[in-house]
DNA sequence: TTCGTGAGTGTTAACGTTCTCATGCCGGCC
DNA sequence: GGCCGGCATGAGAACGTTAACACTCACGAA
C-alpha cells in the first residue's frame, strides 16, 4: 500500500479511501491510485484490515454429513448467499455431533475470528452445545436439533402428513412407516406428522420401524413388510430408505404401485428415475442455506441474538411409486410430476 | 494478551512464548500464564498473528458441483486432512467453470490471504485459469482438467477398461457406452478406456452416446439402446446414468442382467440398492481430497511449485447388474460384492 | 472583510501478534 | 576471581490496514 501511495503520489490514507470507496476523493486522484494498484498488482491485506476493523467478514459453517445431498446443497446455498452478501465461508466438518466435537469446531472457527456460525444441526445435542458458544458470536442452526438458538428448518411434520394423506386419499386403509434414526429430530418430526395424519383420518397406527437413513435399512425393513400381505402403503423417512424398500418389494415379487405404494422424503435428483419413479416430498435445501444466512446477518447487523425459528414448507411431488389401494378406487385423482413419467 | 500478561505478572512476550510452545519458559511461569489465559477466557487473535507471520494457515477450495456425491466427498476428505495438518479451509463455490469465474474465485481466496488453493477441476478450462494464479500461491487441481498445475485424479481410463473387460469376459461381443459430457476430461478418459479395452479384445467399437451426467440422459439413451435387440451390454459414464438406463431397460421389458448387462462408474452409496444392484467402479473421493492436501503441503513446505500428477486406481465392484451374455457361458467366474446381494 | 463549511488530503495512532535484540542471572571453567 | 555461555525474561519495533483528527483550500453568507 505504501508503494501504491508513493507511485500515485498520495498518502497511504488516500489509497485506503479509494479502496473503501470513500466519496471524498477527487475522481482524478482515484484514477491515479487505481492505476498504481493495477501497475503493482496490489491486493489488500485482509489480516491487517480484520485486525483494525475487528470484522473478519468470515462466517463459519459446522458441517455434518456433507457427503449427503441435503447438507451438501445447504452448504452450497449458504456459500452463494454469503458471497453475495460479501462474506467468506470457512468450513469445519465434524464426524459426530456430540457436544465435544461441536464445541471443538466452534473453537476452531472462533480462532479464525469468524463473525457468526451456521451449524448443520440435525441432532439435539447441537443446540445445547451451540448455546455455550461465546456470547458475542452470532449463531444459527439448520435443522430440527438447534433448540436454544435461532433456527431454520423444514416443516418435516407437515411434509410427512402430506405424504401420508396422499396415501390415505388413494384408499389405503393405513400406512406403514420406515423412520430415520430416533435421535434425529427430523426423523421424529416426520414420524409425528405421519402419526397425526393417520389419527386425523381415523386410520390404525402401526408401530414405526426404526433404522438409519440408509438404503440398507430400507431394504431390511422392506423385506419384512413385503412378507406381510396386508401392507399396501409405505411412507419412508427419506429417499434412500425408499430405494431399499423398492428393491425389497421387487425381490419379493410385490408390484409397485399396483400392490404396494411407496413414498419417500427429500426428492434427491435421482428419485425420479427409481423403479418406479418415486413419489416423495421435496425439501429446498439450498433455500435452507440462504435463509440461514439471512438469519445470521440479521443478528450481525442488529447485534442482538434473536430467537427466531424459520420454518420452510416442503412440497409434495407425486410420481408413480404410489397408486390406489388394490381393488379400490382412489377417492381423489392425483396430478403426477410430468418430468419423470415416460413420454407417450 | 496484555491482560493475560498483567494477570500472570509477566510480559506479553512471555505469553506469546507460552502460546507458541517455546522451550525457554520455566514450567512454573508457563503454568501461571496458562491459568491466566483460562481465567480470562483468552483466545489468540489470528488476524494479528497472520499479519506478522505472513501465514494465514488457511487453504482455499474452489468447489464445483459440490451437491454431487463425488465433489462433496472430496471436500470432506480435504477438510479433515487439512484440520489434521493444522489448516483451515475456506470455500469458494463456482456455478460454472469458465475462466472468468474461476479467476474470480481465485481472487476472492487470495483476498483472504490463503496459502494455497485446491480446485475441483473437472474441466480443462480450470487448468489454464489456475496457471494464471499469482506466482507465490500453491495450487493443486483435483480431476482431469488441471493440465498446467499439479494434479490428483482417478485413473478413469483404467477404471473404464476394467468395466469393459469385465463385460467382454462375460461373453458380450461388444459394449455400448453412454458417456458423460464431452468437455469433461473424466468423461473423455472413461470413453478412451472403454474404447481401448474393446480394441484390445478385437471387439467392434460402437459410437459412444454423449449426454450430461444425469439419470435423465441415461434414461433417454437407454430407451434407444433398449429398442435395439443386439445390445447386450452397456457401460455408463456414471451411476446416475446407469440408473436412468436401468429404468429404460425395465420399461422396455428387457431384463437386467439376463438380457442386458449394465455397469456404472463412481459407486455412489445407493448403487448397491438399485434394481438390480449395480456393478460399478468405485472412486475413493475422500482419498482424492486427502492426497490433494498432501500435494499442496508438499509445495508449501518446499516452496517450489511441483508438477506432480498423482493418479489413484479405482476399484471394480461386481454386483448383479452384469451377467453372462445371453445364450453364452461366461469365460470367467465373477466374485460379487457380498454386501448388496440378498442374504440366503 | 470575516467567518463558517465542506471537500480533499495528510499525519498519527491504534489493532494484537511475533521477531529481534538486550538484559540479568546462574553455573562451570580456566 | 573473572569470563563465558546458556537460560529465562523483557523492551521495542515491526506487520498493513483503518479511524480520528488536523490541515488547507475554495466558496458563499453575514
Amino acid at each position: 500500500m505504501r508503494d501504491v501511495a508513493r507511485l500515485a503520489g498520495v498518502s497511504h490514507q488516500t489509497v485506503s479511501r479509494v479502496l473503501n470507496n470513500h466519496p471524498n476523493v477527487r475522481p482524478e486522484t482515484r484514477e491515479r491510485v487505481l492505476a498504481a494498484m493495477r501497475a503493482l498488482n496490489y491486493r489488500r491485506n485482509s489480516a491487517a484490515r480484520t485486525l483494525v476493523t475487528r470484522r473478519s467478514r468470515t462466517l463459519g459453517l459446522i458441517a455434518y454429513e456433507t457427503t449427503l445431498f441435503g447438507p451438501a446443497s445447504t452448504l452450497y446455498g449458504l456459500e452463494q448467499a454469503a458471497r453475495a452478501a460479501g462474506y467468506f465461508v470457512s468450513v469445519a466438518s465434524v464426524r459426530t455431533l456430540d457436544r465435544e466435537s461441536v464445541l471443538d469446531a466452534v473453537g476452531r472457527l472462533c480462532e479464525q475470528s469468524v463473525e457468526g456460525i451456521v451449524a448443520i444441526a440435525p441432532q439435539s445435542s447441537v443446540g445445547t452445545a451451540l448455546a455455550q458458544a461465546p456470547a458475542g458470536l452470532a449463531v444459527v442452526g439448520v435443522g430440527g436439533g438447534a433448540e436454544h438458538v435461532p433456527t431454520v428448518c423444514i416443516d418435516n411434520s407437515s411434509g410427512a402428513a402430506m405424504a401420508t394423506r396422499h396415501l390415505l386419499d388413494l384408499g389405503h386403509t393405513t400406512v406403514q412407516h420406515i423412520a430415520g434414526p430416533a435421535d434425529w429430530p427430523e426423523a421424529r418430526d416426520r414420524t409425528d406428522g405421519w402419526r397425526e395424519a393417520l389419527h386425523a383420518a381415523g386410520a390404525p397406527v402401526p408401530a414405526p420401524r426404526l433404522g438409519d437413513w440408509s438404503a440398507r435399512a430400507g431394504y431390511e425393513h422392506g423385506r419384512l413388510l413385503a412378507a406381510d400381505p396386508t401392507v399396501t402403503a409405505i411412507f419412508c423417512g427419506n429417499d434412500q430408505i425408499a430405494l431399499g424398500a423398492l428393491r425389497a418389494l421387487h425381490e419379493a415379487g410385490r408390484r409397485v404401485p399396483d400392490e404396494v405404494s411407496v413414498v419417500g422424503f427429500d426428492d434427491v435428483p435421482e428419485s425420479g428415475y427409481f423403479l418406479p419413479p418415486l413419489t416423495t416430498v421435496r425439501q429446498d435445501f439450498a433455500e435452507l442455506g440462504r435463509r440461514s444466512l439471512d438469519l445470521l446477518i440479521e443478528q450481525l447487523e442488529s447485534g442482538v441474538r434473536t430467537n427466531r425459528r424459520v420454518s420452510l414448507t416442503p412440497r409434495f411431488v407425486a410420481r408413480t411409486s404410489s397408486g390406489p389401494a388394490p381393488a379400490q378406487r382412489p377417492s381423489r385423482p392425483v396430478r403426477r410430476d410430468p418430468e419423470c413419467v415416460p413420454p407417450d
